[in-house]
RNA sequence: UGGGAAAUUGUGUAACGGUAGCACGACAGACUCUGACUCUGUUUGUUGGGGUUCGAAUCCCUAUUUCCCAGCCA
């Protein structure tokens, strides 16, 4: 990871700076605390970014740490593809990798201690009986029958849930706060649950298992975290964070920080899990890794870089207001990097057949550089014939003003070749333009016109008799709402799912190098956009982004 | 309605009592063998009302709006 990524100053680095100056901090230490339930998405990106970005800029480390302590919802493939696209983002933890899991033993340890403290209970209330007993977010709540049972009885009883003489939800273990708290967090919270459900990576070893709000800053104690930084909604449990440091008495100095960032939103999308899931489960899109997902396999499936991710979420920046960030600036940091790095090919998506009348029937080959923003990349030869396929939209026989395209007695520059003037329009018997017949000023190979004449338009093209064909994937927002967050509640998301969100052109036409692309290549098909081919269905080309297109606002006009 | 957060141009984000800046977008123009890129220029903002101060986006009071919390999810 390049050192660019680092931030200017922010309110949480302004903190670290004080943390350090005063000497509470001596080396920062962050975490990436994924549970391992779900695939991890752009908003995720941000919550790396933070971290390795803050552990970086002040020397210090990066773990990450699989916070799977909900069996029920966890599964091991979701554990590799969190570290696939950690590694893919060039963000692999300088810390080490851990697992939430592996703290059970310790868990169990500091519940325990709580309850000799007198600070924890079991407590036999059913799950419906808890809710009212916790009371409202107006009124308070009451104590548990159960909230005074003695150290000894509390003691039996949890050991006796440890080793599975009950069912699951028969019992809980509390800690023992203030059910009168204005804070609900703090209302006796469950610190274990019972649960009988094998753990992907424990296997039957538990059938309790504690909540996050106890294993967390007991997972970030551990591993010697100093700065633990979340998304906003967690704000009101870092009271409840910082009660289990406390009351635990850890022997980990300092005591970890708990700091909280707004969330990432992005206009188009979605980003909870519980969308993502059923999008993918219900067949909307195709897979995780849909071109069209904002989860990080599906952009990089789509062509994004990380490097791209990471300038947005940057450019983004890091605060605690909720925001909805435009993903036009996630396109634009696309469109730059590859602005610079891409590979310049011609592709004609819609053909349309043009003849240079005046050509023999002879190949000739030109030398058009692989990209004009970057004299390095070299060149290569494209072959050029009396037929070549220009894009149909290249053409107008009805031109609206200001066309800088091919028209009827036009003229227009074929990229890296001639000047050709449209001579005739030939129609099929439905009227469509079926081709354009034309003339090559043939001068113009390597120049402007002799007489000095000024040619505007550049178009690109394919010769007919050397290409190849393939089928491109066009993409375009997966939703038609701005704000997926403001779908009104007697609607679903479904129902603002962009049908125009995929469109699959067959047949289009490749200048024949792109037969040697490769995966993971990227292209700028000139005046076209940015693609790259699909990892999953071999030969397809995936459109990046467009390129921007001023013509199309000026036509509005 | 209790508690916790937050509000700066269209969007996002700076400014930490002293010239409201940056990025994206938009608009206008220049350049151009990509209507791209690049370059030049322009437009638009401190949620409202009070107060403190020589001076307030910043401090105080007040109002409004938005978000989060009543899982044995994370």
């Amino acid at each position: 990871m390049s050192e660019e990524i680092l931030s200017n100053s922010n309110f949480i680095h302004d903190e670290i700076d004080e943390d350090i100056a005063s000497g509470i901090c001596k080396k920062v230490h962050t975490r990436f605390p994924p549970e391992p339930n779900g695939y991890l998405h752009i908003g995720s990106a941000k919550a790396i970014w933070i971290n390795t970005m803050t552990a970086k800029k002040y020397g210090g480390l990066f773990n990450l740490r699989f916070d799977d302590t909900n069996p029920a919802k966890e599964d091991n493939e979701f554990v590799e593809s969190i570290q696939e696209d950690l590694h893919w983002l060039g963000a692999d933890p300088t810390g080490g990798i851990f697992y939430g899991s592996d703290y059970f033993d310790k868990c169990y340890e500091y519940a325990v201690k709580l309850i000799k403290d007198g600070k924890a209970y079991v407590c036999d209330l059913s799950p419906d009986e808890m809710r009212e007993y916790r009371g409202t977010l107006t009124e308070p709540g009451k104590d548990s029958p159960y909230r005074n049972r003695t150290v000894e009885e509390n003691l039996d009883l949890f050991e006796r849930m440890k080793n599975g003489e009950f069912a699951d939800g028969a019992r809980t273990l509390r800690a023992k706060i203030d059910m009168a708290s204005p804070n609900i967090n703090m209302r006796d919270p469950a610190i274990y649950r019972i649960v009988h459900v094998t753990h992907h990576r424990q296997g039957d070893k538990w059938c309790i298992y504690p909540l996050y709000d106890f294993a967390h800053p007991i997972q970030d104690a551990m591993e010697g975290i100093t700065h633990s930084l979340c998304s906003i909604e967690f704000r009101n449990h870092r009271p409840l964070y910082d009660w289990v440091i406390e009351n635990i008495g850890v022997d980990n100095k300092p005591n970890p920080k708990q700091r909280e960032f707004a969330r990432m939103n992005v206009t188009y999308t979605v980003m909870s899990k519980r969308y993502l899931r059923a999008l993918v489960e219900e067949n909307l899109v195709d897979g995780w890794d849909d071109p069209r997902m904002p989860t990080l396999c599906g952009l990089r499936r789509r062509g994004y870089t990380p490097s791209a991710i990471f300038e947005f979420v940057k450019r983004s920046g890091i605060s605690t207001a909720l925001s909805l960030c435009d993903i036009g600036l996630l396109e634009h940091c696309i469109r730059e990097e590859l602005n610079e790095t891409a590979t310049r090919r011609m592709a004609v998506l819609d053909p349309l057949k043009l003849e240079i009348t005046n050509f023999g029937d002879e190949t000739e080959y030109f030398d058009v550089a692989n990209n004009p923003q970057n004299p390095d990349a070299g060149t290569r030869k494209v072959p050029f014939t009396k037929e070549v396929y220009i894009e149909r939209g290249d053409f107008s026989d009805n031109p609206p003003p200001k066309f800088q395209r091919l028209k009827p007695g036009g003229e227009v520059r074929l990229a890296g070749a001639y000047i050709v003037k449209c001579e005739e329009v030939i129609y099929d018997k439905d009227g469509n333009v079926e081709k354009v017949l034309c003339t090559a000023d043939l001068e113009t190979k390597n120049n402007m016109p002799l007489d000095g004449r000024k040619v505007r338009g550049t178009i690109h093209w394919v010769s007919c008799e050397h290409n190849i064909e393939a089928d491109i994937n066009l993409y375009e927002h997966l939703f038609t709402i701005e704000d997926t967050g403001s779908i009104p509640e007697d609607k679903s998301f479904r129902d603002y799912l962009n049908p125009e969100s995929h469109k699959r052109v067959t047949g289009a036409k490749l200048e024949e190098s792109l037969k040697d692309a490769k995966l993971g290549d990227k292209f700028q098909f000139v005046r076209t956009g940015y693609f790259c081919l699909d990892s999953k269905h071999e030969g397809q080309f995936n459109r990046i982004e467009t390129l921007k297109d001023s013509f199309g606002k000026t036509l509005q006009k």
